[in-house]
DNA sequence: GTAAACTCTATACTTGGTATAGAGTCAAGC
DNA sequence: GCTTGACTCTATACCAAGTATAGAGTTTAC
């Protein structure tokens, strides 16, 4: 198989196939005589299980971890949870991030309008005022 | 005031104060004979709304086109809650996606234990029926 | 006068790809 | 046999939002 027929199986850009090869989370395949990538159904797996933790939102070096233990069959799996436990932990800490942002937002929108001007805006008067709190009274100098 | 006072002042590194200049975030100031950069009070405030607007994740063109708006005190303030509203749905957005990932790797997590071996691993095995499914059947070819 | 601390520019690196240029290869049609 | 289009190759540059470094010049403190 070829690295386009490869690309319209797993969805992925040929660009990305190769850009995988790189980072070494793909084997390097065999070459035609004309230095064709030749694939094998072992490297689609590959790539549509890379695809999957991709989905999952894991960092290639996640994968590339879970990649590699996975080829050890009788080793324990204790790093591939570990790495999920992680990366469950990571994802409930951003969630709890972005809800405060969005609570902040939310409360900044509701001191404006549309019909106002720049300089009555209550979004930006929000934003100076946490501006002002932080920057030091003015000296003559 | 020279650069290193500004960072401490803002909480911001040396670099990031010369990358937002780069970017055209903050005026380039004044330079002494030597050739440093010499900051007034109006580029600290101006630093420490940027780095609010970076708190609330803003993108920096983001911040480009509010700080444009701003600079207008009489133009109309739609087009920065039009900013601040996008930004509020991208983020809701991405809590649900997050939220969603969360169910999914949590209910993933649950189906294996850190005694397990790698070719028992519940997580693995969910990862790779996912992939299965998606996968051609094989051909002897 | 010298050493430490500061600043300058320019450049490379990060992540997870995407987009391009310029060259080579392959299959079909004429 | 030759051209055209589709495909592939490598190498390089680009994106966000900075961070890190090298190598040079400047200022400050003792």
């Amino acid at each position: 198989m070829k690295i386009g027929q490869l690309a319209d199986k797993t969805g992925l850009s040929i660009q990305t196939i190769r850009f995988y090869e790189r980072k070494a989370l793909l084997a390097a395949p065999e070459r035609t005589q004309s230095n064709y990538r030749s694939y094998s159904d072992e490297a689609l797996k590959q790539l549509l299980f890379i695809k999957q933790c991709r989905a999952l939102d894991m960092t290639i070096e996640e994968i590339s971890l879970v990649l590699e233990t996975r080829a050890n069959p009788e080793s324990s799996c204790e790093s591939v949870n570990a790495t999920i436990d992680k990366h469950i932990d990571d994802i409930e800490h951003r969630i709890s991030e972005l809800n405060a942002l969005q609570k902040t937002l939310q409360s900044m929108r509701a001191a404006c309008d549309d019909d106002k001007k720049i300089k009555e805006c209550g979004v930006l008067h929000q934003l100076d005022s946490i501006v002002d709190s932080h920057c030091p009274t003015k000296r003559n100098d």
